[in-house]
This record gives structure tokens, sequence and C-alpha cells, in this order.
DNA sequence: CCTATATGTTTACATCATAAACATCTACGG
DNA sequence: CCGTAGATGTTTATGATGTAAACATATAGG
């Protein structure tokens, strides 16, 4: 099975090849048309081409493979959002937002499986993560300097995103595009108080 | 196990004793300990003391077992929204946001369970739910007989409360009370618009 | 009273996560 | 070169789960 030593960083070991890899890209490619209860690491051994228990080697447990694959499913938002912030000049801002939403919506398992397995260290806003510091360091040009200010309004965006991917992905709210700007650039009441 | 024919509309039928609302009043019991991927329709039997293929005589399968349950967390939901606003006088739109985000917290399965199984109808809002009801009902308040406007009011206050509890229910934000209160009714900079 | 039906039980099966013992390959030291 | 140790994969086994099918029993209505 050695696949004739491509020279490049690609698969090379012992027995398969990068066998953790391949879990980690199987499991990704099982989340786009399963739901998450519904993976097994028995099924993806099987995708692979592998025996049952060899799993057992690169991961302690089954959820070990799932955060492995969070993390990877992290990586990917952060870089789209990154994208979408360049691409959007100065609505930079809300842009990231939308993102944000239409990543959960194309990938409704991953972006479970990131927000529901990645335990994030930290008492408030995660770090180290790339979503994170750009929604931080984007509020912040709306704060005027102030980091709790700051910090106040990228807790709001962020809930108020997360909350209509979840809602969308729960099927509670249509998944269309514009109660996503409606939601997003609406500026609407916000001055109510009570 | 006749329970001594109480009287009232409680227990009492055939072998059981009315096995299905004891299965539901397990299940929601075991939720307050047990994660939802954890629960078992094996386990529940036990608990009630059943043969683990007697609830298949009261549910055509595991879902709709948890269905139930979850309709049963959506109506204590809106009966703590409900009690909450009548509680808050004036304050009564923020009071049903708090009390949505404080349920979650204090029912982190029964939350998710309601809002990830209970599929409701219509594109819009969800209809015929108390929660919901309220919803709409008091964003017209503010939003002077628009009901556009009220509706979008009431995403937005929606998406903002359930992401805050999401998030704070995966870990992903502190869950104290302080937060819930700034995002709450920090008016904050929402009139900025990118 | 007696039988149809609702309710509950037993048995059975496929699947799953995981553990333990076993096999094999690769790399590295002599 | 070789041969052994450790890394990687396999076999086999265990206990749990959801669910189907056949069976048993109690209840209700004729």
């Amino acid at each position: 099975m050695v696949t004739v030593s491509t020279s490049n960083v690609e698969q090379r070991a012992y027995h398969h090849g990068d066998l953790r890899a391949a879990l980690v890209a199987a499991g990704l490619r099982a989340l786009e048309n399963t739901d998450i209860a519904d993976i097994s690491l028995r099924g993806l051994a099987r995708e692979v081409g592998v025996s049952a228990t060899a799993v057992y080697r690169h991961f302690p447990d089954k959820r070990a493979l799932l955060e492995a694959m969070a993390q990877d499913g992290l990586a990917q938002l952060g870089q789209l959002q990154q994208r979408a912030a360049m691409d959007a000049g100065d609505q930079a801002f809300s842009a990231t937002g939308r993102a944000y939403v239409r990543f959960a919506l194309a990938n409704p398992g991953l972006f479970r499986l990131v927000f529901t397995h990645c335990q994030m260290r930290g008492d408030g806003l995660p770090e180290g993560n790339l979503a994170a510091d750009m929604l931080l360091g984007n509020a912040a040009k709306f704060t005027g300097g102030d980091p709790a200010a700051a910090r106040r309004f990228a807790v709001q965006a962020w809930a108020l995103v997360h909350g209509l991917a979840m809602l969308m992905l729960d099927g509670q709210l249509p998944a269309d595009e514009a109660l996503i700007d409606q939601v997003i650039d609406g500026r609407s009441m916000w001055q109510a108080r009570s």
C-alpha cells in the first residue's frame, strides 16, 4: 500500500501512509452528508480500508478523532472569515458575520462539531483561534479603543450570528440569505431598553 | 404498582399505570444529570422498571420519546418566560430573554433537546408555542404596529439570546449573570452599520 | 363470561465503542 | 547485513444499544 512514494509531504509512512490524516479526512467528508451522531469509528475505518480498531493507534477514543476534525473545521471557518473580510472592504465586520452563518449553513455537521466539542479555555472569548481574534480585533474598530466596550460588542455580535446560525440549522428559522442580511445589518431598534 | 388509585388524573391504567408518562418523566429526570447523547431507551425502561422493548408500545422509536420530552420542555420554557414577563413589569421583553438564557443554563440537556429536535413548521417564526407568541407580541410593542419591523426585531432578539445561551452551554462563553445582562440590555453600538 | 386488543416480555440481531492479545513492518544499533 | 524493539495494523472478544418478531397477559366490551 505504499503509494509510490510521491516525494511530497503527502502519504508515506509505515503501513497505510498516514492513517491519522486519512481518518480525519474521511471524517470531514462523512460529516458533509451524515449527521454527527451517525458517524462511527467503524464506518470511517471501513471507508479508509482499515480494520475497525486501527483507529486506536492514532486516537485514544472517538472524542479525540472528532476533536481533530473540529480543529480543522475551526481553521476552515477562520480562513473563510478572513477572506470575506478582505473582500468586503469597509463592510469587513458584518462580512465576517455573514461568512460565519454561511459556513454554518454550508457545513452543518462540521459547524455543530466545532462549537459543541471544541472546548476552548478561558473565561472570556476563546483565545488563540483566528475567528475569535478577528472578532475582537474588528470590534475594537467600532469602540474607539475602549477594551471593555470592544469585548461587549464582540460578544453581542458573536451571540447574534451564532444564534442565527443555530436557529437556521435547527429549522427554527428559514435559512435564507435575506434573513441573514436583515439580522446582521438590520440596525433596528436596539436603543430600546426593556 | 398501581399506586393506590389517587383519584386524580394521575396514573391508573393497564399494566403499569401510564407507562408513557412515566417514560417521559424518567427521560426528563435523566436529562438533568445526563448528556442527551447518553440517554438510552433501555436505561429509561430500566429506571421505570419495565422491559427494554416495552417502550415501543408507546413510541415508534427513540426520536418519538425525545420529541415528547422536548414538547414538555418547550412548555416549561414558555411558562417560565410568561412568569418572568409578568414579574418584570415594564422590562417584560428583556425579562423573557433573560428567562430564556437562564432556562438554558439551568436545563442544558432539555434546552438542547427542545431546539434540536422540535421541528417547528413554518417559514418564519414558529407558530403555536407560547415562547414564540410572546416573542412576537412583545416585539410588536417596540415597533409601533409595523409587522415587518416587529418580525425583524423578534428574530434579532431571538437570535441574540439563543446564541448567547448556546455559546454558554458549549463553554465558549462564561455562563455568568453579568454577561447575560451585558448582552441583553447592553444597548451598545448597534447603529454601526458595517 | 369470553374473546379481541392493548400492553408488556422474551428472544434475537446488527451495530457500536473499546479492550486485549496477536501479527507485521520499519527503523536503527551492532 | 542482521536482528531486535517499537510503531502500526488485525483478530477476537465484551458489553451496550436500538429495534424487530414472536409470544404472553391483562383488560374491556360484546
